[in-house]
DNA sequence: TACAAAAGGTTCCATACGGAACTATAAAAT
DNA sequence: ATTTTATAGTTCCGTATGGAACCTTTTGTA
């Protein structure tokens, strides 16, 4: 990428081939462009990537959640992962099905409390992971890339600050 | 909010108690928390307004991105917003139809190009998207409150550099 | 010109999605 | 103890979604 002091112009003419001239008053000229970034990038970040999960390896989106949950906590049940995702309790319900019918997990039942039913990453779910994982990691980094490393963390702890003040304002469900 | 030497813990157990304890961990401690809070945040952040102006205002996500566009820019074609949403060229047709049909948006045909059908907004069109702005900006409000002005600035700096760095990234469809 | 390829929109159709009702178990209340 | 209320998951079913085929107009090419 040009390193000049033109390289604004050539980010936003970038910008304008591919998402259109219009992408660049939305992002830049609106009351509303701060939340448009933020749903911008979360857009053509994560959109492509869970394409790409379906496509080559059948993986939903709710099916890798509840596969990389897993691989940093076993046991945890379908509750937990609908609060973690805000995704419908019948979403997770038909993914965990789905991969437990693929052999990627296991489905217990809880002893203690015979409705809870905890899931286990089997084998073959982690290898599944272990394969899907580097996209994700090359994804971030080209996430990150443009900043440099003072950039970088300055941002991490900025989003963090924000995504943390959000329980006082997103609606109770 | 409390400003205390104690208040990441308050932020922690707000964000656990609110979001499960797992939120915690996808939060701040995998490989991929980077990437995770942007979704996160896009996620909680833009679902539940989306829902509310379908429930208030009979708006989907479609129909306002075309209302919102419009008031910036008289005279686009579906086209322009597919590009800057992302979203596929039926959605937006669905969409235009149903606005036109309500009275909010008209469709003209481009005597030079028969082939593309101009929008423009409506006086109705104009005073509902007007009932709807101050959601978002509320909404934006929250999400920056956190910050201090020179934070948000920055967020703000970083952000949009991350934005316009995309074009080489994200894949070209 | 003609003819092929591309582009803007619409329609068709199979699938994914999520609200609501339901089952089964557990906790709370009287 | 019995009844009510709440919780974990599943199933049902109408709706929304998006890929693919299609129609029409425009652009590129021989």
């Amino acid at each position: 990428m040009t390193k000049g002091n033109d390289s604004g112009f050539d980010a936003a003419r970038a910008m304008a081939d591919r998402f259109g001239r219009l992408s660049l008053t939305m992002l830049m000229d609106t009351d509303l462009s701060p939340i448009w970034r933020v749903s911008f990038l979360a857009n053509f970040f994560t959109g492509p990537i869970y394409a790409e999960l379906q496509d080559r390896f059948g993986l939903s989106r709710p099916g890798f959640v509840i596969l990389f949950s897993l691989c940093h906590q076993d046991g945890l049940v379908a509750r937990d992962i609908c609060l973690v995702t805000g995704l419908p309790k019948n979403s997770i319900s038909r993914a965990v099905t789905e991969l437990e019918e693929k052999g990627l997990i296991g489905r217990d039942t809880d002893t203690a409390d015979k409705r809870a039913k905890p899931l286990t990453l089997t084998v073959k779910g982690r290898a599944l992971l272990a394969e899907v994982l580097p996209l994700f990691h090359e994804r971030q980094a080209e996430m990150l890339a443009p900043l440099d490393p003072q950039e970088a963390a300055e941002f991490n702890r900025l989003i963090t600050k924000v995504v943390f003040a959000m329980p006082g304002w997103v609606a109770t469900g």
